[in-house]
DNA sequence: CGGTAGCCTGTCACCGGTGACATGCGGTCC
DNA sequence: GGACCGCATGTCACCGGTGACAGGCTACCG
């Protein structure tokens, strides 16, 4: 920058000036210094900006697994949006580590990014709070613990509920819960769910034929087939997340039971090309994305407008034929890409 | 940092020294430094630091798409690389569009971060050229043009020509080939390599079944049922990308042509589960992965070591069914998750 | 013609951590 | 006793852009 403004022969200040397209500049010395820009190919130097102003335009986003189709999908929301804006989007994966959590976040706030969107790991956020003050931060996907903070989940409960109470209409009584950690909230919530819509059709809770723990689409396999081994085995399953779901289908082909009645919470691509198409409790991450981003834009420019903190967005099954019966399609299945 | 030092009763530059476990530090001052550190929950301005020293600990990744299941696998094969090393890595979306390339690349290289792992979108990136005395760059998926640098490809001649010679081995004379533009440097490589499987059987190259520029699942879905809908349909299918691949399962179900014989350059969750299961050209997307990440440090840590520019990994046919014919699967076909 | 307002440009300090260098102190060796 | 070394700590400038503030110049007004 200072060799631009020798260049053109003027302050590095004018210099700065130029590039901010500020009024008071003739044309002369704006001519001048856009010459010597051009001609030394300078760019500006962003982390000196950054550093001075305290605050990088860019938003941060830290979610558990970028190659999960929900949050890949949700993150490309959030980019397209903010590219409108011209504010970059960088995006970490924090995997399910809750110790992972904190330095994964804390490396994109150091960076001094003006928004965080964020998806809770651990069971204590607090470490968050003195970020509060310089930050917009929204947690997506998951409640927060420990703190008050702006988020954007899924009705859990009620589409747990849903699909379940869905299954027991087909008449299944005995229905398998394959899902990962019990401390993951989206888990717990999506468990209740499952287990008030049981307890709604006066069906007694089988504690045997709920499976948690598998945090990988691999173990949710295992656990569908050992469910399916035991002497009392389930009528139907459902699947507390896509990523589960996506283990769960070739381990049900692998031992010829791809009929199997079984609803997966969360949609994804190809879930409707298998056979038979998958039904499927759809959290529409686009939906989730454009509301964390456009949050985090409102504080930034209504920094005091009072804003309703937890915002639950609605799910809806659509259904395939994997549920059983033989029934048109409620809501035509429309594909994820 | 002030603070600390004030509080610790010492100079800003020995809490630095205690940051950095100078050696010359007496444990009376370390002690009294880690106190005040505690109290005050400090955390250093990452900011600062790389403004300072001019780079950052970080690797940057740019991306066509991170939805992609080929880019998602490989940037977190980046990340665990990247953080056994205690290195923080930030992934952005490029887009398809040339001109988005230059300013997303840009708004990673302008944060300095000491490496970057990229994916060319458009014909040129000589504009790279200036910060290679930064940053170590390495190319993924694609050649760069008009610049020299490390880069880590597939081989797509080989792959693509693999494929179409095994469709040409069950019988097919007339394979249907659909990919997205032939701007982008692989799909015109998996092109060549369809042209000349095709040319080394000796039978002539049909241009009405070659059905190129779709950038999204649901227009090469599209294409696929125009060209099915030709008097004179192609017998078999090839798809240059697994994104096209995606589109095209669906489409020739609605038509009712699952069966129609079809392999994907490009593995993807779900392709086993298929039926027929989805015979695909595996690109390894966590070899890529590895590779260019292992490059970065690999220039980092020995910045005069001269290393081959270009590196082919290979790629290899995982047929599992929808080829055409009745055989047993070549290589067990192991699932994408 | 002094006063004042609007326009244009420059000077300087500062953001926070750190490399270069200086300083001071105790011990060792000839 | 002076030279010298290792250790422990402080001082200061600097990275590059920018906010605060200070002029200087021109024009217009009373």
């Amino acid at each position: 920058m200072r060799q631009v403004a020798e260049r053109a022969g003027v302050s590095a200040k004018t210099v700065s000036r130029v590039m901010h397209h500020d009024r008071y500049v003739s044309d002369d010395v704006r001519q001048r210094v856009e010459q010597a820009i051009r001609e030394l190919q300078y760019v500006p130097n962003v982390v000196a900006r950054t550093f001075r102003s305290g605050r990088d335009d860019a938003i941060g986003v830290a979610v558990p697994d970028i190659s999960d189709p929900f949050f890949a999908t949700l993150t490309h929301e959030v980019e397209r949006v903010a590219r409108a804006r011209g504010v970059a989007v960088f995006v970490t994966s924090l995997g399910d580590d809750a110790a992972d959590e904190r330095p994964g976040v804390e490396a994109l706030l150091s960076r001094q990014v003006f928004g965080l969107i964020t998806t809770p790991t651990s069971a204590d956020q607090s470490y968050l709070r003195p970020w509060q003050e310089r930050t917009a931060i929204v947690f997506i996907d998951r409640s927060p613990a420990k703190i008050t903070a702006d988020s954007v989940v899924e009705d859990d409960f009620g589409g747990a509920h849903t699909a379940t109470s869905h299954l027991i209409g087909h008449g299944h009584q005995r229905i398998g819960f394959i899902g990962d950690r019990v401390t993951v909230a989206t888990t717990a919530r999506r468990l209740e769910g499952y287990r008030a819509a049981l307890a709604d059709a006066g069906i007694p809770e089988a504690p045997e034929v709920i499976a948690l723990g598998a945090t990988s689409g691999a173990e949710a396999g295992r656990a569908a087939r050992d469910l399916l081994q035991r002497p009392d085995p389930p009528t139907a399953l459902f699947s507390s997340n896509a990523r589960c779901s996506i283990g769960i289908v070739p381990a049900l082909q692998s031992v010829g039971r791809s009929g199997m009645p079984f609803i997966s919470f969360g949609d994804f691509p190809l879930a409707e090309a298998l056979r038979p198409p998958l039904s499927v409790i759809d959290q529409d991450p686009v939906a989730v994305g454009h509301t964390a981003v456009t949050r985090i834009f409102e504080r930034l420019d209504h920094p005091d407008r009072r804003l309703k903190r937890r915002i639950v967005l609605p799910v809806r099954l659509v259904t395939r034929g994997s549920c059983g019966g033989d029934h048109a399609p409620a809501v035509s299945g429309r594909a994820v890409s």
